[in-house]
DNA sequence: GATACTTACTATCCAAATTATAGTAAGTGT
DNA sequence: ACACTTACTATAATTTGGATAGTAAGTATC
């Protein structure tokens, strides 16, 4: 007789949505990818996620922080050193976002001929 | 001694990368989702994604099928009916991608929490 | 026989998100 | 005194996305 939450992420206003919004993202899926191996400082992952700008980088870690999926330490030295590092929760989210990698990896063979089959019509 | 053509969505040039994008996004995670239950028309599939606009859906469907993962059959009729369909290759993203779905259902308490902590700082 | 109804879209305009790029802080090394 | 380092933030320009209206075309209605 315990009723459950039952997010639906196919209705808009579900806060559920926003998460596939935050957990769909490129920038989330390959920062989340980055961080897979263990800690990283800020231009570590800069460098490993080609083509993000700084902008984009420290929004998508501060959504990330404040979902509870990263960690941030900064330590107070010159130059600055800040390090980031997935949660217990953000670890539960590996699987996915390196399946969602490991997919695209695999068949991109496959799409990029139906690719070429569909523009030549 | 065969070389493995290895795609590597950290680069920003690599196709994978447009791969990466496609898959993670929220119109194609939730189109997908609903097309996983089956053969869908367009109608149906904008009623089931809630608050996805003509031009999204359209959009969403035209990457799908020139990606080989969607079929489209229009039956000339009026008014017109137009049947979409997961191919054999977009079943393969079916298991990923209701990972996502699920995750974000699963999570839900745990994030909202997260969030509500985070915001109190 | 003019009008309304249906479905699957396109076209258009405007707001929002993203990119590229430059700038900031602050202590150490030359 | 000046450059160098790192982790960002600020700003303007471009791209993307959203809301909404319109189109085609045959059948049913008045």
């Amino acid at each position: 007789m315990n009723e459950e939450p039952d997010f639906d992420p196919y209705h808009p206003d579900c806060p559920s949505r926003q998460l596939v919004d935050r957990v769909g993202d490129r920038w989330t899926i390959l920062v989340t990818g980055v961080l897979s191996d263990g800690p990283a400082r800020y231009g570590e992952i800069a460098a490993s996620v080609g083509g993000i700008s700084p902008k984009m980088l420290s929004h998508t870690l501060k959504a990330l922080e404040r979902d509870g999926l990263v960690t941030r330490k900064a330590y107070a030295e010159v130059p600055p050193r800040v390090v980031y590092e997935l949660t217990d929760l953000g670890r539960t989210l590996r699987p996915v976002l390196l399946s969602i990698e490991a997919w695209a990896r695999e068949n991109m063979p496959a799409v990029l001929s139906a690719r070429k089959q569909y523009d030549a019509s």
